[in-house]
DNA sequence: CGCCAGGTATGAT
DNA sequence: ATCATACATGGC
C-alpha cells in the first residue's frame, strides 16, 4: 500500500477526456474541480483525486485495480468516443458543439445516487444541489475514511421523517427523496429493471416517485443506468433545439441522443453567442 | 432586496 | 389535455 503515494495509478491512451468538463458539467454532484486542473472526488467507497497529463490518467489515492476496473467503468473510458463523434459529426451544428468540447464524456454512476441527485436538482441550481447531496452524504451516508462519505443507500433514508431531513435544506424536495428511498427500498420501483427495460416502461416506473417527472427520469436513466438513448429536455436544451433544431433533431444523433445531449449542454451554457 | 435556479405537483380553464 | 402558479432555500 506504501508504494500507492509513490507510484500513483495509471492509465494510458484513455481517449477524448477533460476531467473538469466531464467532472463539473452537472451531471454528477460530488467532484471539485482544483486550481491545477486535477478533480478531486468521491465514487461508491473511493475517495479518488484524478489528473490528466495528455493521453495518461493518474488517479491518487486508489489502486491500479480499482482505476482501471470501477473508475474506469465509471468514466466510460470502455465506450469509443472518437466513433460517436464521428457519427454525431455528420450533423454540422453538432459537429461545432463537440469541437468546443470533445473531452465530455456521459458518465456511469450509480443509479440510486443519480436518481436522487436529480431529485434534489429540481428548480434549483448546481452550487446548492452540491451542498444539499453533501449534507446528505455527511448526515445519513457512511464514514468510509476520516471525513468521506458514502452515498446513503435508499435503505438508509427510508426509515427517516422529512423533519429529519431539515438538515439538508432541501426544501421542498425532502419528501420527494423520502418517497423514493422508501419505494426503492421497498422493491416498488425496481431499480435493477432499468437498464434493460423498454424505455418507456422504465421512464413509467421512476415517475411514479412524487417528484419524478420526465426530465428527472430521463437523466437518472442517462447518467445512473446507462440509458444512452436518453436526451433529457431542460430549458438549456429547450433554448438549444428552438434555435440550432427547428425542424427536430436529426436522425445521425439519435442512438447517443444523451452524449449529444451532453454536448450540446455544454455548448450552449458556455459559448456566448451562439443562440443568438 | 428581488430574481432565479438542469422541474414538478396541483388546481384552474 | 393544456396552462399558470406555488414551491424552500440561498447565491447573486
Amino acid at each position: 500500500m506504501e508504494t500507492l503515494l509513490e507510484h500513483p495509478a495509471r492509465l494510458v491512451g484513455v481517449g477524448p477526456l477533460n476531467l473538469a468538463q466531464t467532472l463539473d458539467c452537472g451531471q454528477c454532484f460530488r467532484w471539485v474541480v482544483n486550481p491545477d486542473g486535477s478533480c478531486r472526488g468521491i465514487v461508491g467507497r473511493m475517495a479518488v483525486t484524478l489528473s490528466l497529463r495528455g493521453e495518461v490518467l493518474e488517479a491518487a489515492g486508489v489502486s491500479q485495480e480499482a482505476l482501471a476496473g470501477p473508475l474506469a467503468r465509471y468514466l466510460a473510458l470502455d465506450v469509443d468516443y472518437g466513433a460517436i463523434q464521428a457519427a454525431l459529426s455528420e450533423d454540422p451544428t453538432m459537429a461545432k458543439a463537440i469541437a468546443h468540447a470533445p473531452g465530455i464524456r456521459v458518465l456511469r454512476q450509480d443509479g440510486w445516487e443519480a436518481l436522487c441527485s436529480f431529485i434534489i436538482s429540481q428548480n434549483n441550481n448546481i452550487i446548492r444541489i452540491k451542498g444539499i447531496v453533501e449534507r446528505l452524504c455527511a448526515g445519513f451516508g457512511e464514514e468510509f475514511a476520516p471525513g468521506c462519505y458514502t452515498f446513503p443507500l435508499p435503505k438508509a433514508l427510508a426509515g427517516r421523517t422529512v423533519e429529519e431531513l431539515g438538515e439538508l435544506r432541501s426544501g421542498f424536495r425532502a419528501r420527494y427523496i423520502l418517497d423514493a428511498a422508501q419505494k426503492v427500498a421497498e422493491g416498488r420501483v425496481d431499480l435493477a429493471a432499468l437498464p434493460t427495460l423498454p424505455l418507456e416502461e422504465a421512464r413509467r416506473m421512476l415517475m411514479e416517485i412524487t417528484g419524478v417527472g420526465v426530465k428527472v427520469a430521463d437523466c437518472a436513466l442517462l447518467y445512473g443506468f446507462g440509458r444512452m438513448e436518453c436526451f433529457p429536455a431542460d430549458v438549456w436544451i429547450n433554448r438549444v433545439l428552438a434555435r440550432l433544431y427547428p425542424g427536430g433533431l436529426p436522425g445521425c444523433i439519435l442512438p447517443y441522443g444523451g452524449i449529444a445531449q451532453q454536448y450540446l449542454f455544454h455548448y450552449a451554457r458556455t459559448c456566448p453567442g451562439a443562440l443568438d
